[in-house]
DNA sequence: CGCCAAATCACCCGAACGGGCGATTACGCT
DNA sequence: AGCGTAATCGCCCGTTCGGGTGATTTGGCG
């Protein structure tokens, strides 16, 4: 496993920084810096051609951002994964290059373990990120999380069932089948339903369901 | 810095997996195993009283769920990071597990080199996922940057107006009124478009045109 | 032990809906 | 010129909704 060093392109307009982080990964017998580059443009190009195993990739470049960088090696060179080295720590930064299919986010005030850890883990796959940034990143995931278990809807836990109902589209004949109640009983409940989200009709009570979540998946919008 | 050694607590419900990586850990001189648990009833308990800096957690535990135990210690010692140790690559069980606060996420064939840079990574707050388990969470954010375009709805451009109408609550009526037409031509559109959606009624095509995000956001599901 | 909210059911009535059927105009493609 | 599709409108009819009003039961809470 050491026969074969991970090759490495250093992506950064800064030739000082490109110079420091060679410098550190060379301490490593197992990594081997095989090119650089000073922009996104040229980061791409030399992608392309040496498809290395991981990418350090700057954010802030002229010509060609990070971002949009890592997103076309990424496409161009799949087995190439990427890992950003900045100085952001914009949340909205995180988020782009991650979408953009980064799989490390290191700040540039890691250590020179730090930086071989990250291009280690990340030449295999693996998600990296800085600890300041990972409560950010993770904060997605509580808010997806959070997002779609409880709304706080106002309604009682018997409303919240026809509501649910509802929004599959059943009439209320059918919602009372389903629950076992009168028809007469869903329309009551509905109607105080109505009421307390403040909507006119089940259209629009249903409108509310989905966005509030209120779904079991009934088919995928995906239309025939 | 390497005075103090890195404290980790065990929680696991298999003996010989605690035990393994017990022995995989001390190889490290910076680790130090400080206590082990068998379930997260009794993880949590002793992650309060240790506060430890890492607890390699298991999620298919009895009495008290991974992802639950992963939640409580968080809530009561925020200082202590969890790193899952699983051998589920379920993408649900990766979500709720870093939801719940858990800042990595091994599968229980890693090495154990990636053992000990995870712990490592982890203490300091960072986050980090098995390779094969990246792709799973980076698509998260991929999805909430590319969920907004077009679905294609197979409906006419006049037919998705009308439906965008209705999915607001408006009666055959009044959208007509927006679209200048009569309610039975409405009513004629609306039918097509049940039919090419498959649906029975105007609030499943709510549904599906809420979910297809052809919407308008009128307000926000926060109740009042 | 009263008070209240939640949940249950009932009746009535006008308006809206869903479906079946038919029809005209306009535009594009062959 | 012929054909298909989209868009437009009409009528009829049975079902469903939405709203108004009233009533009973149950479970908590003070």
């Amino acid at each position: 496993m050491d026969v074969e060093k991970i090759t490495v392109l250093l992506v950064d307009d800064h030739a000082w920084v490109r110079g420091s982080v060679a410098q550190a990964l060379s301490l490593a017998d197992d990594i081997e810096v095989v090119g650089q580059a000073a922009n996104g443009e040229e980061g791409v190009k030399k992608a392309k051609e040496l498809s290395p195993d991981v990418v350090v990739m700057d954010l802030d470049m002229p010509v060609l951002g990070g971002v949009e960088a890592t997103r076309q090696i990424r496409e161009a060179v799949p087995s190439t994964q990427v890992l950003v080295l900045t100085v952001s720590e914009s949340e909205s930064d995180l988020f782009a290059a991650m979408a953009a299919g980064a799989k490390g986010y290191l700040l540039k005030n890691a250590g020179a373990d730090d930086l071989h850890t990250a291009v280690m883990h990340i030449s295999q796959g693996g998600v990296l990120v800085s600890p300041i940034m990972a409560t950010t990143m993770l904060t997605q995931f509580t808010e997806v999380e959070t997002k779609a278990p409880k709304i706080e809807t106002g309604l009682s836990a018997r409303e919240e069932e026809v509501l649910q109902s509802v929004a599959q589209g059943a009439s209320n004949k059918e919602v009372g089948a389903e629950l076992f109640i009168t028809e007469n009983t869903v329309k009551t409940h509905l109607r105080n339903i109505m009421e307390k989200l403040h909507v006119a009709n089940r259209s629009q009570a249903t409108a509310y369901a989905v966005r509030a979540g209120l779904y079991r998946e009934p088919d995928r919008p995906t239309a025939s």
